[in-house]
DNA sequence: GTATGTTTTGAACACATGTTTTAATAAATA
DNA sequence: TATTTATTAAAACATGTGTTCAAAACATAC
């Protein structure tokens, strides 16, 4: 009565949160319907609320393992590329890891991380998650964004002489993450003018020159975040 | 039967038009029902279908007179303030402009354009509009974001060295937009959390440090810039 | 005051959606 | 095999939503 099929492998489960992460990612929570994501799935509609008791609780299951899965990896990711190197070196490997997850999406679970996350930051789900008190998106905040945020706060506080948790440390971090989502972002964008808008076209932003699009953060920022050191001491407080 | 009431200034029109704007900046178009909005406008529930024909025609019709009202001004805005100055003074008005805009909630329409731009980013309407056969998003990108954007990368051309058509140049300008999103979207998304987590709060990012925001994201830019348009004498092709 | 055109109103319609229920089927267990 | 349990299936329910319609209220001009 209470209780309900767990975490295991059953499968049209598993086949649930599939089809419905690829259609979320895609859409966001409330645009896809109960009916389509059970199409996709090749299930019942009421698969549904016989796994996860409802929609918004399939929402967080795919939250749940999408972070499980990708988010930690990713972050791992990032701090074995950069270990053992230069400060500076450890920022590359951090947009190089954030870009290649966001823009290419043969990567799947990051992309649709980053999907996700985008969908959620302008439209939040406001529903506390049943049992508990807390939002879907205080959950995915606090578990897969922030982590990131605070590493990547570290190695700037590194680069720059000041503490992690620095107004100069936050901000430097917020002009790189802030650059990484805008080129994932643009490219979402683009995608719904063809070919190009106005000369400058999808291409520029797309898989193919991720490369570039690297290169050209990592210089940009080293040479901001460098400025902000300098500033410290030219400016009177 | 084929027409109806147009863009005079029918009373309870400009009221729909205002209680939508600002229902659809905060919460998006899909999520505000018709009968919120005129509930918030005094009006019928039918009002909506009379003057607009429908929703969406609601919709299109909030975005085109904030366009009007507020873009074209914003960037008359911005091409005054920077007249005459040089371009790091230009590009430190652009950016001054852009973030007092989208962080400042004094100026309404402004950061409800703001707004509505965050939700059709992530989430763009696909219906096109009647009679026409381009998108909203298409139209108010087009007449909104790109004016804005060609702007900044002809000054960012000007400070590099390149057309504003370069790969290079389109970079940096995407570069400096997106820090000026990521600021506005922080700023957001922390509401949501309070008072503050891990240590960073929302202040860091709210209107009373829009100052510091705007001298932040200038150097750190300014600097970005600079090094890239050094590396292209550095660089070999 | 009557007539005409405009605006407002309240109810109804049509439809999509999340959820529940009840029965049928498959799997496991005794 | 008999019995219990887990899963699937189809239909129905409840609700919210965009939209439409016909009548009423209002305003204006003759």
């Amino acid at each position: 009565m209470d209780t309900f099929p767990s975490n295991n492998d059953h499968e049209t489960r598993q086949r649930l949160i599939l089809a419905a992460t690829r259609l979320m990612a895609e859409h966001g929570f409330r645009r896809v319907s109960i009916r389509e994501i059970c199409k996709e799935a090749g299930a019942n509609v009421a698969a549904v609320n016989y796994y996860f008791r409802s929609k918004l609780g399939l929402y967080a299951e795919v939250w749940k393992s999408l972070i499980e899965a990708t988010m930690e990896q990713t972050h791992a990711t990032v701090v074995e590329e950069g270990k053992g190197k230069s400060p500076e070196e450890k920022l590359r490997a951090y947009i190089r890891v954030q870009l290649q997850a966001l823009v290419n999406e043969g990567d799947q679970r990051g992309f649709w991380l980053g999907r996700l996350v985008a969908h959620e930051t302008s439209e939040p789900t406001l529903e506390p998650i049943e049992g508990s008190d807390r939002t879907i998106w205080q959950m995915a905040f606090e578990r897969g964004i922030l982590p990131k945020f605070l590493y990547l706060c570290e190695l700037v506080g590194e680069l720059i002489g000041c503490p992690a948790n620095d107004a100069k440390t936050i901000y430097c971090a917020a002009s790189i993450q802030g650059q990484c989502l805008m080129f994932a972002q643009a490219k979402e964008t683009l995608k719904h003018f063809n070919p190009n808008v106005a000369g400058f076209g999808y291409s520029f932003f797309s898989a193919e020159n991720t490369e570039r699009l690297i290169a050209h953060v990592t210089e940009f920022s080293l040479a901001g975040v460098r400025a902000v050191a300098a500033q410290q001491v030219e400016i009177h407080s």
